[in-house]
DNA sequence: TCCGTTTCTGAAATCGGTTTCATCATAGCA
DNA sequence: TGCTATGATGAAACCGATTTCAGAAACGGA
């Protein structure tokens, strides 16, 4: 009766709702889930909820879960692949009706079966090569080219691009964006300094000193929020001033940002948004059964211009290591 | 069988769980759940996922549940205490064997109606008044104190300290601690210069001005990370320089406030072992029955000094505004 | 061989809802 | 009054595990 499903006159039901107000009667919700195979919850994988990024992402995401009644499971896969199938497993025990992943990438076959099983499921920031899925992503490339464009017009001729050597897709996009800039302006070799480094700090620090010793770019952009702090400590033990040494433009905005000393220019990613949109596909395959396929927004990332990055043209001349 | 209660030869239980493998069985952890009472699952309520203090603290939580095998279900409360409220109900309503909360302080009695109802639960950060149950804090007074005596030992005789006019007990706290150190140094007045501020940022702004002019402090204490960001942008609207026009001491330490220039001084707070002691608290909870009322933790914070807050002693007298 | 103990097996109750179905009461209408 | 459409009511099956229990089988020792 209380689906729904059988018709009841309105005031049979009123009094029954009253009722059952009166005892203040909670029903079951796993006997409920059991029988229905419902559960009223998500589940978000994502790579660390310390970054702010995937912070706003799960706020977004958790906002609409929570307006619709769904709980939402947090999992922070590390980036790494084998704890990423370890929660997708026990999300699928756990009988969840969507998730949300920023896949790792080694996990394609614990997400065809998810979708196979009929798990609404949504790929956010990254995708998974080989994989139909609905996606939320940012337009990477672009916002890669508006960066190193943006440096270009500023009369950098060298950038420097600071990013991780893993080949995630979304940051592999950012250093193509950031090339074709370079090709368009005539420098095919504009944005050639690049560095990959791993997620260790000291690594970090020593191939962006052999970038900058070997490469003499006169700015540099960091792929993401987490390499912009690696190279903000890096810039600061060596001493080197922003924008008068090196110009900085970061790949993804904080909050923060704004407010340093030189701020930073960024280019700025609709998180939040990127959150609300990925948890609205996942209620609207449930709802309506809407086809994934037909699921794929990428939004358009904008470029703030700050302090960091001096618009106007001057020749840049490369800094002197001490 | 499979719980173990029934006796099985050790030959028998190795071939039942071989086709169970072979089979790859899944238990219908739903049903499981029905029957047993108990979902292997935890909730987390705290008032903002994007504050990286809750970040790093949810991350320990995470990792000391998935380890143990409980999903985590996050709820951002947005320090609404009827959002606060709604959350209790859901958790209970989908039987989670145990919540971690930061109390906003409008949920007494909901806690106690958990609690009275066998839910493993435990506070964070902060605590409820009137209410007997586990917690896991840090020693806000000593922060608060530290921070001062730190000041008024590099020669500073008026200390500004920026905080919420909410009265949550944790930035009260904060600021008893800074009064102590003022009082001890025979400067009862030392710490007099509070200014509390609402979230909103314009009226930050307005009270710091005002307190600025009307109090002209040499320093400035921030009681948590998000008023360092809104004291850092005000700063910077205003062309302070910190520390040649005002020190500055922030409680709550970031990742960040090492590599800014100059660098902050900050009151550092374990929020990653925080926020493990809390799931570690409910596992036990849950696995032994422990008394809720032994388990209250008070972790140390720690001051570290940066740029911000120079220890050489020095007559500091105070910025004329312009 | 017989008995007692231990292990195994199968059936049945339980958890607390959802869903179906048959039956019954009511009401509207000719 | 009789017939039909609609709503109410109660019983029962089901979801898929846990748990209990009775009875069968295996096993050891006397």
């Amino acid at each position: 009766m209380l689906t729904g499903i059988v018709p009841v006159t309105p005031k049979k039901r009123e009094a029954v709702l009253q009722a059952i107000k009166a005892a203040d009667y909670r029903p079951n919700l796993l006997a409920r889930s059991l029988k229905t195979k419902t559960t009223l919850s998500f589940g978000l994988l994502i790579n660390d909820i310390l970054n702010p990024f995937y912070g706003a992402l799960t706020r977004g995401a958790e906002d609409v879960a929570s307006e619709a009644g769904y709980a939402l499971i947090l999992c922070n896969t590390n980036e790494d692949a084998h704890r990423e199938q370890q929660y997708l497993a026990m999300l699928r025990d756990k009988s969840v009706d969507g998730i949300i992943l920023a896949p790792t990438g080694g996990s394609r076959e614990a997400m065809q079966a998810l979708i196979q099983s009929g798990t609404a499921l949504v790929q956010v920031d990254r995708t998974q090569p080989g994989c139909l899925a609905a996606s939320v992503t940012v337009d990477n490339a672009l916002g890669g080219y508006l960066a190193a464009r943006h440096l270009l017009e500023a009369g950098h001729e060298r950038i420097g691009f600071v990013t991780y050597a893993t080949g995630q897709s979304s940051v592999v996009q950012r250093e193509e964006g950031c090339r074709r800039a370079a090709a368009e302006a005539g420098l095919p070799d504009g944005c050639a300094a690049v560095c990959r480094v791993s997620f260790d700090l000291a690594d970090t620090n020593a191939q962006v000193t052999a970038l900058l010793e070997t490469q003499r770019p006169t700015a540099l952009i960091a792929a993401n929020n987490r390499l912009a702090l690696a190279v903000l400590g890096f810039l600061k033990t060596r001493g080197l001033r922003v924008p008068d040494d090196l110009a900085f433009v970061v790949f993804d905005d904080l909050e923060i940002f704004a407010l340093l000393t030189p701020s930073l220019s960024a280019v700025s990613q609709p998180a939040y948004a990127m959150g609300r949109r990925a948890a609205e596909f996942l209620l609207a395959q449930i709802a309506s059964g809407t086809d994934p396929s037909e699921q794929a927004e990428v939004f358009v990332p904008t470029l703030i211009v700050r302090e960091s990055s001096p618009v106007r043209r001057k020749s840049w001349h490369w800094w002197r290591p001490g």
